[in-house]
This record gives C-alpha cells, structure tokens and sequence, in this order.
DNA sequence: TACACTATTATACAAAAGTATAATTACTTT
DNA sequence: AAAGTAATTATACTTTTGTATAATAGTGTA
C-alpha cells in the first residue's frame, strides 16, 4: 500500500499550550494585540485554528495564560541573577539592577508585549490580580535587597524611608527599562546598566561600583 | 409652515476634528484602542460615522492626530510649570518634577492612551519620529534644568554626566508616572511628587526640597 | 490487529469593523 | 429669495475576526 505521508502529529497537551502561547507571544511582541488574531497566532502555531478553542474556551483564556507566561518568565530572569556568585549585598544588589536592564529583559517586543496587556490589565480582574503580584513581587525583592545593604554599609533608616527608596529605585529601572526597549539606538549596550547601578546607588546612598 | 426642529449643525472644521480626536483620546483611555472603532467614535462625537472620513481620509490618519494632540497637550502642561513663579534653577527643576508627577499628567487614562499608542510607535514612521521629538524635548528640558540648577549650586560636571542623570532622572519620572497611573490606589496623593523630587535631587546630588 | 478515544483538521456562521458612495440638508453668497 | 456648495447623514459592501460544529485521523489499549 501507499506510505501515505502522516497529516499531523499528536503532542502532549503542555507542549501545544506552550507553543500556542509562545506564538501569541511573538505576534504580540512583532504587531502588538492586533496581529495576534486566532488565524495568525494557528499559522505561526503550525495548527489549524479550531485546535486553539480546543485547549482555551475563549481567546481571552489564551491571553490570560500568555500573560502570566511572560511575567513568571520576566520574574525569573531577574531572580535568577542574585543566586548567582554575588556575596556581599551590595553587588547582589548591583547584579540585581543590572540584570533588569539587560537583555533579555530590555528589549523592544518585551516593551511591547508589556504595553499590549497594561490595557487589559485594568479591565480583566484575573489580570489586573497578576500584575499587582508581579509589581510588588518585583518591589519587594528589591526593598529587601536594599534593606540589606543599608544594613551592611551601617546606614540606619525607618522602613518608610526604605520602602521609598524601593519605589524609587523600581521607578528608575522600570523607566530605563521602557526607554531601552522604546528608543534601543537611543543608549549604548551597556549603559543602561550603568546609569541603573549609579541611580539606585545615588537614591539609597551607597555606591554600587566601588 | 411647521417649523421643522434642524436635524443637525454645521462646525467649523477645526471643532469637529478636535471633537473627533476627544472622542478618540476618551474612548482609548476607558477602553484601550479596542474600543475606539469608527461607530464608537462617531456616537461619542455625536455625528455619524461617515463624517470621520470626511475629515480623516482613513482611521490610521485619525489615530496619528490623535496621538499628536494627546502628546502636545502632555508637553504644555509640564512646560508651563516652569513659567510659573519659581525664580532659582533649584525650584525651578523641583517645580517640573513635581507638577509631571501630579493631575493631570499622572492618571490611568493618561497611561492607558500612551500604552495603547506604543505599539503603533513602532509601525509608523510618523508615529516613531513624534514619538522621539517629545521624548528628547522632555528629556532636553530636564537637561536644561539640571545644567542650571549645578551651576547654582556650584557642582561642575562634564556634558556626559550631566546627561546621564538627565537620563536617569527622566527615568525616574516615567517610572513612577507609569506606576502611579497603573496602580492609582498604591501611593498617597503627593506621595509620587515627594519621591520623584527626593529621588532627582539625589541623582544631581541637591536637595530641591531643602 | 481492531477498536475506542480525542487531538486535530475542515468548514461554516454571525457579528463587527473599516471603507465606500449616494442621498440629504444646513449654510453662504449673490 | 434662490441657488450652489460642502458638511452631514444614510445605506451598503467587503474583509476580518471570534466562535461553533461536524468530520477526520493519529495513538494508546484490549
């Protein structure tokens, strides 16, 4: 008989969530919201686009779960660089800051991606929940890793003084990190980086590259 | 004869367009760009939808508008603060900071339009090329201000430096505008005004609250 | 190997959105 | 007062989009 050639393979049910995911991912990231329709997000997929309904009841489902992908995601990176071999707290610190504003991290379709869901986020509960997760999540690591370099430098400070110089802080990073991947010509490689470390050092009033 | 109530009325063409780009800047702003069709618009402006093409040849074009005049009116809210009645480049830079941290400039609608906005930045060149004009003119005036405010002060910096903190300094502002209009509830009402001062003068190394 | 299960495809449907064009009607000019 | 002009409405058309359902086929299991 005819080997006939086989139409389509069968995966395990995480592998074709995860691809449909990364592919809404890269068209959101490519043509923002817009260029994620059904149809475009199944081509890139590699499926048909009745498959989609079949793991997500809804398109709203699917945007949902590619949010909280992008964010664990982002969170990770970013955890990833204090468990490094950083000892004292105050490179920990640095690591910290400058993983934030590297690559990955900085990056045009990260930009994008992020500004495509801030919409949604006030409207939809599960994902304005999600955000405020990551935001404080983000903040808090950062209020504990300047608290503790404060510590070491024997600078004394109430907690509302620290909890500002996170906000602070948070706000420096997230604004270079949104510039950087607005306007990338627009600053060398690394310094981003650089000015992060030199303006969370001048906020807590330590210096991070001595 | 029965005096027939007028159906409709005429506007100079100036009015209706700014009419149309409200409604536009509105309907983002509640719903992202999702909720700005054609037929929205046109019932927020209180005309039917074939009078938008008649004043905007297609929706892209409106869309441009819009975020030229949204962008515009950002720019002369934050520059009339500093023609206000501050003397010394000190105030004067505390003044900016201050009033880019406060109503009108920080609000969630603000953000939400400015969001929606950035993906199109990227596609357009018209889009991309306002979008740099404002972001260096912001970034131009701070420079200014911070160049004034250390040769008061007496500080001598080289241009890099003085760049570099009016990156940072910019940085700080963006970010925590971003955060004040994405979380409203998480910050007291001057609160934002107060660290974004702190955190400027801390970066140009002058108390502007002193 | 045959069968059953469900992942996947294929096709269809209805609503919405941008665009286009013809029909009115308010206003200006003479 | 009449007529012309263009602002405005009214209607229709085409494409796209999300959703729904039926048909097909790969894969594990008896």
């Amino acid at each position: 008989m005819p080997n006939t050639p086989t139409k389509f393979k069968r995966e395990p049910a995480e592998q074709r969530k995860e691809d449909l995911i990364q592919a809404t991912l890269s068209l959101i990231s490519e043509h923002g919201v817009r260029g994620a329709t059904v149809r475009a997000i199944a081509e890139r997929a590699e499926v048909t686009q009745g498959l989609i309904r079949h793991y997500f009841s809804t398109k709203e489902d699917l945007i949902v779960a590619a949010y909280q992908y992008h964010m664990e995601r982002m969170t990770d990176i970013t955890s990833a660089s204090i468990n490094l071999a950083e000892t004292n707290p105050r490179e920990r610190l640095g690591a910290f800051v400058s993983a934030s504003l590297k690559s990955p991290i900085v990056d045009p379709g990260s930009v994008t991606i992020w500004a495509s869901f801030l919409n949604k986020v006030r409207k939809e509960e599960r994902m304005r929940k999600m955000h405020k997760k990551t935001y404080y999540a983000f903040r808090d690591r950062l209020e504990g890793l300047i608290c503790d370099a404060l510590d070491e430098a024997g600078i004394a400070s109430t907690a509302l003084d620290v909890r500002r110089m996170a906000i602070a802080s948070n706000a420096v990073i997230d604004g270079l990190w949104m510039e950087g991947g607005a306007l990338p010509d627009a600053f060398e490689p690394a310094e981003l980086s650089l000015i992060g470390r030199n303006s969370v050092g001048a906020i807590i009033g330590i210096d991070l590259d001595g």
